[in-house]
DNA sequence: CGCTGCGGGAATG
DNA sequence: CATTCCCGCAGCG
């Protein structure tokens, strides 16, 4: 893609997380030089800085799911996450993969999609809630100003990715367009190759035998997933139609369908989340018809659901949680939104590869890593919205009552955000676990990701207090966030240099 | 019908 | 008291 001097001039960094400011700033940068590109999939503590001319970020897209959330401030649009739908039996599609449904924004509709059954295998449907922000579901903020959309994200996935929207609405209408030629078919089928030709890589429409209307109604999820065996799905069609959409966007780098990785781990050496920014470079198998009428248009990644699922399953279950299967696992998974975890003991287990991953070799200012202490950082997300700063007033980082240690502590807060993982105290010392334990970030344990996640950062750079970053304010800014994101990135996409492996 | 943003009001500490 | 969450409403596609 062409080099363009208003988007991410910067390969490493975000333009919104070069700056210094929080969503709950009375004034937020003036006039940015510089726009991030949109994001579809953010995860982890990021900002961006969106111009208020790009249409998805006017429209607060997401490829989560992601439902609007009152925090009685007209300025800032809070958003959390809902998390994803999948088989409660976690039956495993035709590829391998697991269905992985976006639910539905509206409660209404979201309760009834609860209601179907699983197409593949006809068993419940569970909906599987984010957690990801110590307990609480990832938000996501938003702000106009100026010409600037601020956007900021709390929190880190802690399940796999649902559908886009986009793909979504596109099976939701493919299905209405099914469903009429069903009850209309003479006419329908006449109109049918104008309709094939913009939106069907499914292409089967009028060679498959439409589903009974009782079954589409009896299981809507029909309209909203890939059953390998649904005859009308045609995934070559949509791979090659995803590659070709996919490999400008990231030149030179990792842009290889996925085909081509038999084993997603070797792809994604990170863990689960990792697919996050893994998802765009990837391509292929995608079990999905896309319905991209203008191939300009950065495709929503539909595909990556189930890339999503497979890494997600295969990964990291294979390295984390051998013993546990998915059934086991969003069994074990009551939706107790927030409070599960409380009483329940995290067991960080170990994380093999990542110690041992070559990135971690990397000549990091680690020193400063640890300062933002596990315990701080859970109890900051706790603390989901605004002003962050008292949450930082942790006893860990209390050394002084000078202003210089408030904007020290100010920047900690700004750095330590740009950590897409959480970092947990019993990580970092079994004492602090115990604020681990109180905090309902913990889940089953073994079972999140983030534990590893969270792990990870610390075993690579153990803590070590530093005295004099107190007076290090612009250290801070500069070393933790950049630490931070190089980091992130590193650590996720395993890949040191690919940076906006979103969607264009 | 579902998505979206808004805003009241309850719950929480 | 501040903050967050839940819920219903209305506009829109």
């Amino acid at each position: 893609m062409p080099a363009d001097s208003m988007q991410d001039p910067d390969p490493v960094l975000s333009y919104g997380m070069k700056l210094t400011w929080d969503i709950n700033d009375p004034q937020m940068p003036q006039e940015p030089a510089h726009f991030d590109h949109f994001r579809e999939w953010p995860d982890g503590y990021v900002r961006f800085i969106y111009s208020s001319q790009e249409k998805k970020a006017q429209r607060h897209l997401s490829g989560w799911a992601m439902r609007n959330t009152n925090n009685h401030n007209g300025h800032i649009l809070k958003k959390s996450c809902l998390g994803v739908v999948v088989c409660a039996r976690a039956c495993a599609l035709k590829d391998g993969s697991h269905l992985q449904l976006r639910p539905a924004i509206c409660d209404k509709a979201r309760l009834k999609q609860q209601k179907k059954a699983c197409p593949n295998c006809h068993s419940a449907l569970e909906l599987v809630p984010c957690r990801g922000h110590s307990g609480y579901p990832v938000t996501n903020f938003w702000r106009l100003d100026g010409n600037a959309i601020f956007f900021q994200a709390k929190g880190v996935h802690d399940h796999p990715r649902p559908e886009s929207k986009s793909e979504t609405e596109g099976r939701r209408s493919a299905l209405k367009r099914q469903m009429a030629s069903f009850y209309q078919p003479q006419k329908r089928r006449s109109e049918e190759p104008e309709a094939g030709s913009t939106q069907d890589t499914r292409g089967h429409s009028n060679s498959t035998p439409v589903p009974e209307p009782s079954e589409l109604f009896a299981m809507p999820a029909d309209t909203s997933f890939p059953i390998s065996g649904h005859s009308s799905l045609s995934f070559p069609n949509s791979d090659v139609h995803r590659v070709t959409c996919d490999l400008p966007t990231f030149p030179g780098d990792v842009i290889l369908p996925f085909q081509k990785y038999s084993n997603p781990s070797i792809y994604f050496p990170g863990p689960p989340w990792s697919y996050e920014l893994a998802s765009p470079g990837v391509t292929g198998s995608s079990p999905y018809p896309t319905l991209y009428k203008d191939p300009s248009i950065v495709p929503d990644d539909p595909d990556w659901i189930h890339l999503n699922s497979l890494q997600y399953n295969v990964s990291s279950y294979g390295s984390y949680e051998r013993s546990l299967d998915l059934t086991a696992r969003y069994h074990g998974w009551k939706p107790t939104h927030g409070k599960a975890g409380l009483e329940e003991k995290v067991d960080c287990r170990p994380c093999q590869a990542v110690p041992t991953s070559p990135y971690y070799n990397l000549e990091l200012p680690c020193r400063y890593l640890p300062v933002a202490p596990a315990g701080t950082q859970a109890l900051q997300t706790v603390i989901t919205t605004t002003v962050a700063y008292q949450a930082y007033q942790h006893p860990a980082l209390k050394h002084g009552d000078s202003v210089q240690e408030v904007s020290s502590l100010a920047s900690c807060t700004y750095a330590s955000e740009n950590l897409p993982m959480p970092i947990y105290p019993q990580a970092l010392d079994p004492q602090e676990g115990a604020i681990q334990a109180a905090s309902p970030s913990g889940r089953a344990p073994g079972i999140v990701p983030g534990d590893c996640q969270a792990a990870r950062p610390t075993l690579a750079f153990p803590q070590e207090t530093d005295p004099s970053r107190t007076a290090g304010a612009d250290v801070w800014d500069v070393c933790l966030s950049g630490v931070g994101s190089v980091m992130a990135y590193l650590d996720r996409t395993g890949q040191p240099f690919n940076l906006d492996n979103e969607d264009f």
